[in-house]
DNA sequence: TTTGTTTTGCAACGCTTGATGTAAAATTGG
DNA sequence: CCAATTTTACATCAAGCGTTGCAAAACAAA
């Protein structure tokens, strides 16, 4: 999963999955059958991983829940996470949506799960609209993952970021 | 241009340049030294295509200005447009920032392009913290092309470009 | 241990990629 | 019209890719 999230999944050769499993690419092909079905696999276990998360974060009152959410672009990395590699599922969309329905669904699925612990936290608030603003609250959490990409550092999302957080508050 | 904005950089094959050009491998070669120069040349033409629109729209008052950026997503594509190929520059930052420096440098001077757009326009209205504005303006147009990638439809970016137009509204 | 199954290591395959060498064809300039 | 240069066409290269065959090794069941 870091290999893929780190280099994308053309970039990602055979031998790189070798070297960091220490599988052997013969043992890679019995257990996946072939590349794409081991990024699927891939694809989901990032999937279960936020989904734990953010049924953690999302048990917090909705406003609150939301501006963790955007607090965490100024909170400091945790020591294992893959600095300036933004969103596995983010860069998914910009590589592959194109030619892949099995990555295609699984990513449409990812943004649902964000869209409607959104829109139900602002809901739980008693907010208007919820599902028109958690629209929005996803794309400009997935452009925030962009300027990261961009400029190779987490912090380039923060002053984006807090006018979100603002917004969310007058709402 | 087209070639490689539908399919973006490493999937796009010199066959493909061929066939759009109809020019001939060799040709293309002589003309460019390499791929990578000749997606450089490309991405100077898309910047300064876009340098050109901008310089049109944001000629109109501030305010006016950056609506019309986020109504277009509501308006019908024009006939030559790519529907749903998203934002060239937008593409590339997330396949090849990573590695080639020069494009990088390109993709962030298009970044600057739209962020000081935006700013001068906030700025000549007399709206405050421009700077931070823009920065999230820029953001979430970048996220609203997500949007538009992963739903291969440009009505996908219509909810969120409405919340985003009444946000600026209320500055 | 013995038998049957699964996993590993190694080499290799077929294919596609970006890029060239070469020589004919087209263009240019006087 | 002719000589010098540029552009084309065609075959081809080396490298890297995902993937597989095969046999040895490891394991499991009795």
């Amino acid at each position: 999963m870091m290999t893929f999230w780190r280099h994308g999944y053309e970039a990602t050769t055979t031998r790189m999955l070798e070297e960091a499993t220490g599988v052997g690419i013969r043992g890679l092909f019995n257990a996946f059958g072939n590349k794409e079905k081991l990024f699927h696999t891939v694809l989901a276990r990032y999937f279960d991983t936020v989904h734990a998360q953010l049924a953690q974060v999302f048990a917090m009152p909705g406003r609150d829940a939301i501006d963790a959410v955007f607090a965490g672009f100024s909170a400091p990395d945790p020591p294992d996470a893959i600095s300036h590699a933004g969103c596995l599922m983010v860069n998914t969309v910009f590589e592959l949506e194109r030619t892949d329905e099995t990555v295609r669904a699984q990513v449409a699925a990812y943004r649902a799960l964000w869209k409607t612990s959104f829109a139900d936290a602002l809901a739980r608030d008693g907010i208007s609209d919820a599902d028109t603003r958690a629209e929005f609250l996803v794309g400009a959490l997935w452009g925030a993952l962009g300027q990261i990409k961009l400029a190779g550092d987490k912090a380039a999302a923060v002053p984006m970021a807090e006018v979100i957080r603002s917004t969310v508050r007058t709402w």
